[in-house]
RNA sequence: GCCCCGGUAGCCCAAUCGGCAGAGGCAGCCGACUUAAAAUCGGCGCAGUCUGGGUUCGAGUCCCAGCCGGGGCACCA
């Protein structure tokens, strides 16, 4: 070297993030930092979970997302000294291979173990710190052979059953749907088509059974997971609380039971309403008139030929016809007429209602429209002891009271009151109304307390390949027969020379070898020849990571009791219903067979937002993508991540315009060059370094760990950015590089770096001196520990106090935080900014808020 | 229609308990270095926080009414 610069060779000098990425990645591969193995490891546990991929193509910037976010949080807790589980897998099930399959004439398991490698290849390149050693594949026979497994434990327990219903059925898929597969606008959130209705014998989950823990058990995790999924949630599950009241029909065998929420308006019930497309709405029509027969049938065409769209159309034009049919309400005797009207669903409640109509909105549509009588039975305009007048004494004066007649003003009246032409209930508030009309209803057996759900039954059944086959056998008598654990699993066949075309019916069906089975007695039997939707394989995948070797259970309890339930889950906000109110489920169904010991599988939930670009999601149809590896090429691993992470809040969208990855690289760049110029010695002691620096440093060290427990990441790399700057300000025109202060802050950028920038955190620990070879893993800046910040130094010499007159600053103080309020009045008092604001004017109030703040009003 | 979240500088975003509106970045401008450029380094911020009211000594922050944007639910008895 003939300059006198110490660090001028290109080397040395330029950051390169290709250079840096191709010296550590054969190092990580050979200490496979991130594996999880010794059992006698004490240290406190964290499980960090990310939604595992669909193996679609190669990775796209929305993994880029929550991979980079995911790892934030692993790794910042291995620095808070916990083993931490971080493991990938892969939701390799599903009908994009099978799309594709057929597309191409190729086998869907090529297609998807192809895509598993090239995403493996991007996650390692893209320093995910994941556990390589537990890597699964729902697609694999090791792992659906427990999804079998599962199957036919809650088959045991009466949660798998099979019925003949209404399903959805999506004409372009050729395939059923659950119901959280269809949009509310009545297509399918895969195939886009609209959903149309067939009936079909199908496998269902029986979820419903769970609905009240699956609701309140949601309270347990206010706070922990994002309100909005929460919220979802609640409005999914959809609880209802009320009465079931059964209503005589005369001239037919049973009585019809309806749901109501408002038991309390039972003397107000007018006419009943059945669901056109019911069971209950066939037979009455079939046991009534032949005019009738015939008007039910016109009627039912047309709603049938209405689209799901139409259908949902509140503002529209109620219809229904009346089915000659009368039913007697069980608290007074009434006849009141029995109507069909698509305003009634047939898969909610009972597919029946009693009509209230002077009580609700709909009913009183479709009594106007039908010239049905209308009782008013709750006085809204009466009071209300313990509750809020709904008269007011000026109201009464100027005779402003709102008419009482909701069949001539069209407004149905909702809101409480006091209870008329209801007998008994005469008198009573809303609320001990709906007591005392239930009680009336369980004293005469007509009717009880009652809850129903929006959620359904889960139908699991899809008539499609590339799935895992159900455990079920049928005999030449129609016997459904589990097969036996032992013989699990029951293996996909070979996709070789298979019509995989969707012909309404599973592939399966045209395998013989697959279908033709026996019992376990030896008679002869057809297999089940439908698959699993794919929701299963991820309700419960991560407990398989515990133990995802283990070959004679779903998963080592023992495991299960160390890791689980997942400390922290990552994903994206659209699996806010389906995903996680399934393995919501499946947590709560093993807890009850003991498998686990929590009833709740994610602690906590982190949901990421998009990336996007020019404020629309990125398609292939509008030419707005960004190219993950391109992206990767042009910047580094490191820039990109870092982006992720500095972007703005996690859960808010990134759009990638707003963004620069040039900036992090440059920021990456300052940093790691830092590192090159320290020239202390790696013992150096701090405490005899720069005291002003050390003081940005250790404020740095105590304020980021809460910053990142908040996932305020955005903000955490703005004080690394703060606190580089800082360290270059010392460097140039400070006390230079040779200062120990300057190591100290340099080495708390490397190890904050370690968390967003793993490979340029790497090379700095190494270019500090501080990587040691001989520890292995532990040598690596990854395992440094977070350091702690000294008491000593956050304790801040001196800070500003601000004077305010009438609320506008006069002056500014610098004194002691441990000022005392009468000192610091006096001080501001004395100022003579302050005297001259106040003037002539007469000081009336001065509030002090050490060491903060004086306040003063005047007057005059 | 109902519910939730957001609106701060040209742009992305910070701002503990109500206490000086600015931490960080992008873009821009100026300067140093350079024969020059790039890179690098340094410097530069009069927006009063969507609007209108209110509470308070003091409001981006709390309350009320709106506006705009995003999301959820919506004939669920």
């Amino acid at each position: 070297m003939t300059e006198n610069r110490p660090h001028d060779d290109r080397a040395e000098h330029d950051y390169d993030p290709h250079r840096i990425e191709a010296h550590w990645t054969p190092i990580w591969d050979e200490l496979e930092p991130f594996s999880v193995d010794d059992p006698s490891d004490a240290r406190p546990r964290k499980y960090v979970l990310d939604m595992f991929p669909y193996p679609s193509g190669d990775l796209h910037m929305g993994h880029a997302e929550v991979y980079a976010l995911g790892d934030v949080v692993a790794r910042y807790w291995r620095q808070q000294g916990f083993q931490v589980l971080h493991p990938i897998g892969w939701d390799s099930f599903g009908l994009p291979a099978e799309n594709a399959a057929i597309k191409r004439g190729v086998d869907p398991r090529g297609w998807t173990y192809d895509n598993i490698a090239q995403q493996r290849a991007s996650m390692k390149r893209y320093a995910a710190s994941f556990d390589w050693t537990r890597v699964l594949h729902t697609s694999d026979p090791e792992y659906y052979r427990w999804n079998q497994w599962l199957f036919l434990k809650m088959y045991e327990k009466g949660l798998a059953y099979r019925k003949d219903s209404w399903v959805n059925w999506d004409p372009v898929d050729q395939t059923v749907l659950a119901n959280e597969q269809v949009l509310p606008d009545g297509t399918s959130e895969r195939s886009g088509a609209v959903v149309v209705k067939k009936k079909l014998t199908q496998w269902y989950f029986k979820i419903t059974d769970y609905a009240d823990r699956l609701l309140d058990d949601l309270n347990q995790l206010e706070g922990s997971w994002p309100a909005k999924v929460l919220t979802m949630q609640r409005n999914w599950i959809g609880r209802s609380t009320g009465a079931d009241v059964d209503f005589v029909i005369e001239g037919h065998h049973s009585p019809v039971t309806v749901f109501t929420t408002r038991p309390d308006t039972l003397f107000g019930a007018t006419f009943m309403v059945v669901a056109p497309d019911s069971d209950l709405a066939a037979e009455l029509a079939a046991g009534s008139t032949p005019e009738v027969r015939m008007a039910f049938q016109d009627y039912l065409e047309q709603v049938q030929k209405k689209s799901e769209i139409d259908r949902q159309d509140a503002s529209r034009e109620k219809t229904g016809v009346f089915l000659d049919r009368w039913a007697i309400n069980p608290v007074n005797g009434e006849r009141i007429p029995v109507w069909a009207a698509d305003y009634v669903l047939a898969d909610y409640g009972h597919g029946a209602i009693m009509a209230v109509p002077a009580h609700d909105q709909r009913d009183l549509d479709f009594a106007r429209r039908y010239d049905l009588p209308v009782r008013v039975v709750v006085d809204t305009n009466a009071p209300v002891t313990g509750a809020i007048p709904v008269i007011t004494p000026e109201m009464m004066e100027a005779g402003d009271i709102p008419a009482l007649d909701p069949a001539a003003t069209g407004e149905a009246l909702a809101g409480d009151g006091r209870m008329i032409n209801s007998g008994p209930l005469d008198g009573l508030s809303k609320q001990h109304a709906i007591k005392r009309a239930i009680e009336l209803l369980e004293e005469r057996s007509t009717g009880r307390a009652a809850k129903t759900y929006r959620l359904r039954d889960w139908l699991i059944s899809r008539q499609r390949y590339w799935g895992t086959p159900i455990p079920i056998m049928y005999t030449e008598d129609g016997e459904e027969v589990p097969v036996p654990l032992e013989q699990l699993p029951v293996r996909l066949p070979d996709a070789e020379g298979m019509d995989m075309k969707p012909k309404g019916t599973s592939p399966l069906g045209s395998v013989a070898s697959f279908v033709e089975t026996t019992t376990p007695d030896g008679r002869p039997a057809r297999r089940d020849t439908d698959t699993m939707d794919t929701f299963v394989d991820s309700s419960w995948y991560f407990l398989r990571f515990l133990s995802p070797n283990d070959d004679t259970q779903a998963f080592d309890p023992a495991e299960a009791e160390k890791w689980a339930p997942v400390d922290q889950y990552v994903g994206g906000v659209e699996h806010a219903i389906l995903h996680l109110l399934y393995a919501r489920f499946i947590t709560k169904v093993l807890f009850d067979l003991g498998y686990v010991s929590f009833t709740e599988p994610f602690s906590a939930l982190l949901n990421q937002g998009m990336v996007i670009l020019d404020g629309a999601k990125m398609s292939k149809s509008k030419g707005n993508l960004v190219y993950f590896t391109e992206e990767l090429d042009q910047y580094g691993v490191d820039a990109v991540r870092l982006t992720m992470a500095f972007a703005g809040p996690p859960e808010d969208d990134i759009d990638w315009r707003d963004v620069s990855v040039t900036g992090s690289q440059k920021f990456l760049a300052r940093a790691w060059r830092l590192a090159g110029e320290v020239t202390s010695a790696v013992d150096a002691d701090p405490a005899l370094g720069d005291i002003a620096l050390r003081r940005v440093t250790h404020r740095f060290l105590a304020d980021v760990p809460p910053l990142i427990e908040a996932f305020k990441f955005n903000v955490a790399v703005a004080r690394t950015m703060e606190l580089v700057n800082a360290i270059r300000k010392a460097v140039d025109s400070g006390p230079g590089a040779g200062d120990p202060a300057v190591r100290e802050a340099v080495e708390a950028v490397a190890i904050a770096l370690s968390l967003f920038a793993p490979y340029t955190a790497e090379d700095m620990w190494e270019r500090l001196g501080r990587r040691d070879v001989a520890r292995g893993r532990e040598g690596l800046v990854a395992f440094a520990g977070w350091r702690k910040a000294d008491p000593l130094l956050l304790v801040e010499e001196s800070t500003t106090a601000v004077v305010q007159v009438d609320g506008k600053v006069r002056d500014k103080l610098e004194v002691s935080p441990q000022i005392g309020a009468d000192e610091l009045e006096s001080l501001a008092l004395a100022s003579a900014a302050v005297q001259r604001a106040i003037g002539e004017r007469q000081v009336v109030k001065v509030i002090t808020r050490a060491p903060k703040v004086v306040s003063i009003a005047t007057k005059g």
